[in-house]
DNA sequence: CAAAATTTGTGCGTATGTATG
DNA sequence: ACATACATACGCACAAATTTT
């Protein structure tokens, strides 16, 4: 079954194998794979190929590897969508999951105290001196911590909001409260990065493992702009779905 | 100017001011900013509290720092549209740049030696035994690396690709030239992920920094499924921009 | 080519303000 | 009121990479 001097390298077929055998055999999420030497008898190979073959399987994070431990089937990615009107609890729902949002901060201060003041200034047109609120969040389905994000209002014209959040769970519900029925997403902007200790301890992620990162851009119904939001996701457990028809 | 003990932290007040001030300026990419040394004396602080803002806005990306050499303003990332065609050469001239493609491979092979075997199978439903024809690629703008892809296609349906892609730069004209006229994106999926030493050297980017990866479903004008494309960007010269509207 | 100077990277110790329980 | 934890800020020293002399 596995092939010498073919074209593709034993390293490779054994990842195939492994794929599929874990597909196949329905291995849960946490599972355990044999050890790097059990592996190596039963295909005939090096522990070194072997270990080339899990490195192929955990970089393109089908399983993770732990020191000491052994090797475990990851739990797959959410797909978050990016569809027109973001709405992070039902999109958690979407996947049978409980969603719930811990609020980690929230204040009133001049635009310009903002590290993204100039994105603000260009989006919303902001006055000298007008404020801004920033309510920062953190997101879980389960329990699973999945989103980090900062959310930003032109909160001087936006009378009630500030309160409003501070009851509400959810920004919609908050929104809704003083009159904002519905709004939809702009523009996204994705991208990527490592965290810092701050977010590796807030998102419960590994330090090494980057996060993806998107700036949105949301207006209300009439195309006036309403929020900016900057939000980190662990790429260990979230990635992000295009379909342009929808 | 700087403010100590009035509830924002000193390191972010000098990041504020360094990204204005640069913006200001108008220090062009690849401009030095003066040594920390000098930055630190200049707001009157010390080193940490300078490398403190420095760290800041490097993983903002808009600086980056090399050892032994200074802090450079980094170029601003290109922005990838995530349109309805996915055409490489067209994105690449409209940020004015030049696109060139270099084909690193061609091959031809059965489909259970695909790395996304399973992938392959459920998007083109093929038949066990049908081979898919695999194309490396690694796009460039004016000579900068910003692109590496693997293009996948149910070979057997189409009579003449591997020659036309042989013979053609551009996957678009290569497909004109066996009669598909137009393609349009049917799905994208966004994630991240450190890259491999290959791709450290095929992209000329740097290992401690991550790669925005791309895995698009291609269908031509009626609907088939004709290409399958997984592809990774610098996180450091590249993000991806989804407007739903568009 | 070698030495010196410059610049960033890293580590340790200390002190202070702030938030939490 | 007190203890604890954490982020912030400073000072000093030396390592490592690069450039200049």
């Amino acid at each position: 079954m596995i092939e010498r001097g073919k074209g593709v390298a034993i390293w490779m077929q054994i990842a195939a194998r492994l794929r599929s055998e874990i597909e196949e055999a329905g291995i849960p999420p946490g599972g355990r794979l044999p050890s790097e030497v059990e592996l190596a008898a039963q295909f005939g190979v090096n522990r070194h190929t072997i270990r080339r073959a899990l490195e192929e399987l955990s970089r393109t994070r089908l399983i993770y590897v732990e020191h000491g431990k052994g090797s475990f089937v990851a739990e797959p990615l959410m797909d978050y969508q990016i569809s027109l009107r973001p709405r992070f609890s039902e999109w958690v729902r979407r996947h049978n999951l409980e969603p719930a949002g811990e609020k980690l901060g929230l204040r009133v201060l001049d635009h310009a105290g903002l590290p993204e003041a100039d994105i603000a200034r260009d989006i919303f047109t902001l006055l000298p001196g007008e404020r801004i609120l920033e309510l920062e969040r953190l997101g879980t389905a389960d329990s699973r911590r999945i989103a980090l994000s900062r959310h930003i209002f032109p909160v001087d014209r936006l009378p009630g909001l500030e309160a409003a959040l501070l009851n509400c769970t959810t920004i919609t519900e908050a929104l809704a409260r003083i009159g904002i029925a519905d709004y939809v997403r702009l523009r996204s902007r994705i991208s990527c990065r490592m965290p810092t200790s701050r977010e590796v301890t807030l998102l419960a992620s590994e330090p090494e493992s980057p996060l993806l990162q998107s700036e949105n851009v949301n207006v209300t119904a009439d195309g006036t702009p309403l929020e900016l939001c900057f939000a980190v996701y662990p790429s260990t457990r979230v990635a992000f779905v295009v379909e342009p028809t929808s």
